[in-house]
DNA sequence: AGCACAAATGAAAATGATTTTCATTTTCGT
DNA sequence: ACGAAAATGAAAATCATTTTCATTTGTGCT
């Protein structure tokens, strides 16, 4: 954990919800950090590696991250403003375990989203 | 309903589920269509606001599309060797549905993959 | 057919987020 | 303090996508 990585992560609290990278590195700047662009985009690299971010795509492609607190889990994700929700994902593990099981498959992952517009859009 | 999105649909049409814009224009390419990039584009961001196409990101930001009512599956990818079966997923889309009702977010839709290591790996 | 005007097309340039390169600076172990 | 390794950031490169603009094609009209 090195010096822009903190930067990074104390600035992801003080947002406390969705930001990306040329967001935060703005605020860092505004609040009197010394911090490059490029480590900004670094440290969020290497934190979304560790599972410390949360990276998600807005519908224009751009990255926005999140500090993630729990294990694994997965999102509801607004299309159009970007708001996202934590949900329940048993019934969804279940599956992804017996489609692989099925399969033979071993040492099973998964990925997940839902997306949609939410009610306050 | 102009040539290139005409164009572009029968090759949305051949693939059968979700391919970036390149991809379209390679696979037009090489059908011996003769067809430019930018027109893919306009014909691809045309027929996603008629909603005739869907519009997802992946992980990297690259925009994928495919034909909507297109019957979509799901993939069990080997981390090894990238092959892949498909899998039936209708409990997954059970689950994707209630999840967004549960919240109340409308236009759903999902993106999910299954991961692990295949038998002959 | 011939003409005028709108729509379509695509090559090249522009854009904008993200990544890479690379030279410099900082950190750390001895 | 010394040298190696890690971190840093400015500038350049990358890459998908969009915009510009000159040219071509299609359409309606006479």
């Amino acid at each position: 954990m090195n010096k822009s990585e903190i930067k990074v992560i104390s600035v992801l609290e003080r947002v406390g919800g969705f930001a990306s990278a040329q967001q935060l590195h703005q605020l860092l700047l505004r609040s009197g950090e010394s911090i490059g662009l490029t480590s900004v985009y670094r440290a969020l690299q290497s934190l979304v590696d560790d599972k410390i971010v949360d990276q998600l795509r807005k519908e224009d492609g751009e990255a926005i991250y999140r500090l993630c607190g729990e294990a694994h889990h997965h999102h509801l994700v607004c299309k159009s403003c970007g708001s996202t929700v934590e949900i329940e994902g048993s019934a969804l593990e279940k599956w992804a375990k017996a489609m692989a099981e099925e399969h033979g498959y071993r040492e099973v992952g998964h990925l997940a989203e839902v997306f949609g517009i939410c009610p306050s859009c």
